[in-house]
DNA sequence: CCCCAGGTAGCCA
DNA sequence: TGGCTACATGGG
């Protein structure tokens, strides 16, 4: 393998590949993570505050390159959050998670993974796409032939592994829209790289005429994998978050939410979902309590 | 045994 | 459009 440093500033691995962005990062150790980009092998871990060690299957500049643009390192993080709200709440987001980057994922694979997110913990949704690579991705190897990892399984081996041979990995009644969106893309009939051509809305659209896609998988796969950093995911979390801090008492519909979601945070705004996603997510309920309780969008009476 | 999980599709008024 | 409900499976 090649190992080299790289230069990498305000980039947190554990709150990035950790989060509920991606699924298929494994942390054996607390410090290294393991995973593929495409069919290369990496491992990765903190070298000095602003720099990363790189062990890879890949060549040392491909690499540098793919690590560069998954990470979105040429983006500066620091004039991204600058965009953010300045309420209390997304503030002490921000604090939490000093360093968590979105992103920049493969569409198919977002697509895939999300596909396989519906009423699942992000635990179960890990175990299944472990499950799914182990059976049907493809082996990656050291140059000696020592099996390092499995790489995401494509469209087509999916399309040919079959529906039962999904819902074998425990996915339930996901597998037959896995199988059916894999056959749509592996045909030909849904083209994946159209999509990203399109403005917003039209890919949102396009993206929900696949079985098992409707609003909230949409909007992550144009946010995780298309990079559409303004699409913003409602899903029971941020749902409960808009309600009960930015509405409190007023419990109003999703459709409103999705219109205040988009104005209010502004041009990053599923960036800003992402940190308070994971926020929220890890307090427990006491402390989100007080929270709510404190929030300066009480009306005053 | 209960409730819930980064939802969606199909059905009904 | 808006409001149910079934859908598979596993964690807490």
């Amino acid at each position: 393998m090649n190992s080299f440093n790289l230069r990498a500033s305000d980039l947190d691995l554990a709150l990035t590949l950790g989060s509920g962005q991606v699924f298929h990062w494994r942390c054996p150790d607390r410090v290294q993570w393991e995973g593929c980009l495409g069919m290369h092998f990496f491992r990765l871990a903190r070298r000095a505050p602003s720099t990363l060690s790189v062990h890879t299957t890949a060549e040392p500049a491909m690499a540098r390159s793919l690590l560069r643009d998954y990470f979105g390192l040429n983006h500066s993080l620091r004039s991204i959050v600058k965009t953010f709200p300045s309420d209390p709440l997304m503030q002490a987001s921000l604090q939490a998670n000093v360093g968590l980057r979105l992103l920049a994922q493969d569409a198919w694979l977002a697509l895939a993974c999300f596909i396989l997110s519906s009423t699942k913990q992000i635990i179960q949704i890990r175990q299944m796409v472990q499950a799914i690579s182990q059976a049907f991705g493809a082996e990656v190897t050291d140059q000696s032939g020592q099996l390092l990892d499995h790489s995401f399984p494509t469209p087509g081996s999916l399309a040919r592994a079959g529906e039962s041979a999904l819902r074998a990995c425990r996915m339930g009644y996901r597998a037959r829209f896995l199988h059916q969106t894999a056959c749509l893309i592996d045909q030909g009939k849904f083209d994946l790289v159209k999509v990203g051509q399109l403005a917003l809305p039209e890919a949102r659209e396009a993206l929900m005429q696949l079985p098992g896609v409707g609003p909230k998988i949409a909007d992550c796969v144009l946010l995780f994998g298309y990079g559409f950093q303004s699409a913003f995911p409602l899903d029971v979390w941020m749902i409960r978050i808009l309600r009960d801090y930015y509405f409190p008492g007023q419990s109003p519909s999703v459709k409103a939410l999705q219109a205040f979601a988009n104005d209010y945070f502004g041009r990053h705004a599923g960036y800003a979902q992402q940190y308070l996603f994971d926020h929220v997510r890890a307090l427990d309920a006491s402390t989100w309590k007080k929270l709510v309780s404190d929030s300066p969008f009480i009306p005053s009476s």
